[in-house]
DNA sequence: GTGTATATCTCGGGG
DNA sequence: CCCCGAGGTATACAC
């Protein structure tokens, strides 16, 4: 990893046209070739940046920074302050937890867990316009659509309805009902949900756990 | 902004749980106090961080940051290979040019960009679910709802949709008609669309501005 | 502040 | 390769 702090300007221009006026920045090069122009605030995001794979061109004062989609990144260097390079190695990666695939995990195992008599038809139920987080028949063996969320928000909704919309014009399966499970759903969401005939259930992450870890301790 | 380089441990505590292993990470803290911890390679994103506001207490080898939302960020340094601090300043910052913002003005400009005898009655058209780009009378008076995007994808079908479904439900303003207007659109936005009777439009983000610059130079 | 939409989103998975 | 969906999305903007 490179890292130079310089005054510059910078110009890219491929998904859009940009400039930056001179100014003092880090210029952070990853061994992988990708560049990052940051400013001393910001949150993480670069003002400025260029993806790998690319190619970089030191000529002078101008770096020229090109990638095979045809966006270019031009940094002109004013006056160079640091100019730093470390070996930094292959990283092990992060390991997370608590994300959605978490949640619908937990609720494959047990699906008794969104409502009473359910059972997993299949995870990832592929449909022509992608899959369906879990299919599902009731205790009336009627089938269902349902769609995991860790925040349920109207974005949700919209994915099942589309779902939905598919699923019934299969008259095999028809018809479908759906059901909108997530650790908490927007007010907003509920209208929307509720106006298309589509359950919401909230479920506690920690409490799904509570429930799964004894059957994972008896295996 | 300071830069150490270093053998680090992290976990991080918050909206989910995650922990990354020793190696060798750049650790980034910039003015306004954020901090990220980057590997050498992996585009821009760091592998973890802590946005401002926050807290940094160096505790010897223990850096932590709390925000006051509860999340909290342990960095446990092994061996520092690199420790230094420059001063920035504030940044001009940066210039864009050719998003969604600019081509939804120059169609509010001149609707007829769209269709020939469009008129514009209200940009950013309020409802309850939220705002439509442009709101338009055709040459027989129908109110037509206009979904800008600067790339035409499946998300932005079902928001035009969805406004449609609620400017619908207004008897003053029933029929409106919706079309969906991009630099360019997929095929399955297009597929989406007809199939919900929206019009597709691809306008050129340039042409725009050759028809639009005359008029500005008028002014 | 909440809610909604945008992003050079980034990133990962599946076909 | 593209398409799709998730994200500790972040960020801007309107109400």
């Amino acid at each position: 990893m490179r890292l130079v702090v310089a005054s510059c300007t910078v110009d890219y221009d491929g998904r859009l046209t940009a400039h930056l006026p001179e100014a003092i920045r880090l210029i952070m090069v990853k061994a992988d070739g990708c560049v990052a122009v940051h400013a001393d605030g910001g949150a993480y995001k670069p003002l400025n940046w260029m993806n790998s794979p690319n190619r970089l061109i030191e000529d002078g004062a101008e770096w020229r920074v090109t990638s095979p989609k045809g966006e270019t990144l031009i940094i002109t260097m004013h006056e160079i302050f640091s100019d730093i390079s470390h070996e930094l190695g292959t990283d092990p990666g992060l390991q997370k937890d608590g994300v959605e695939a978490h949640i619908q995990e937990l609720l494959a195992a047990d699906p008794t867990t969104i409502a009473d008599g359910f059972r997993l038809v299949r995870r990832e139920y592929p449909t022509e316009i992608g899959p369906v987080d879990l299919l599902c028949r009731d205790e009336d063996d009627a089938v269902i659509a349902v769609e995991v969320k860790r925040r349920g928000e109207i974005d949700g909704v919209e994915q099942l309805s589309r779902y939905l919309e598919f699923l019934n014009q299969d008259p095999v399966l028809n018809p479908v009902r759906g059901i909108f499970v997530a650790q908490s759903i927007k007010p907003q969401a509920k209208v929307l949900a509720t106006e298309r005939d589509i359950t919401c259930v909230e479920v506690d992450y920690d409490e799904l756990r509570g429930i799964e870890s004894p059957q994972l301790r008896l295996l």
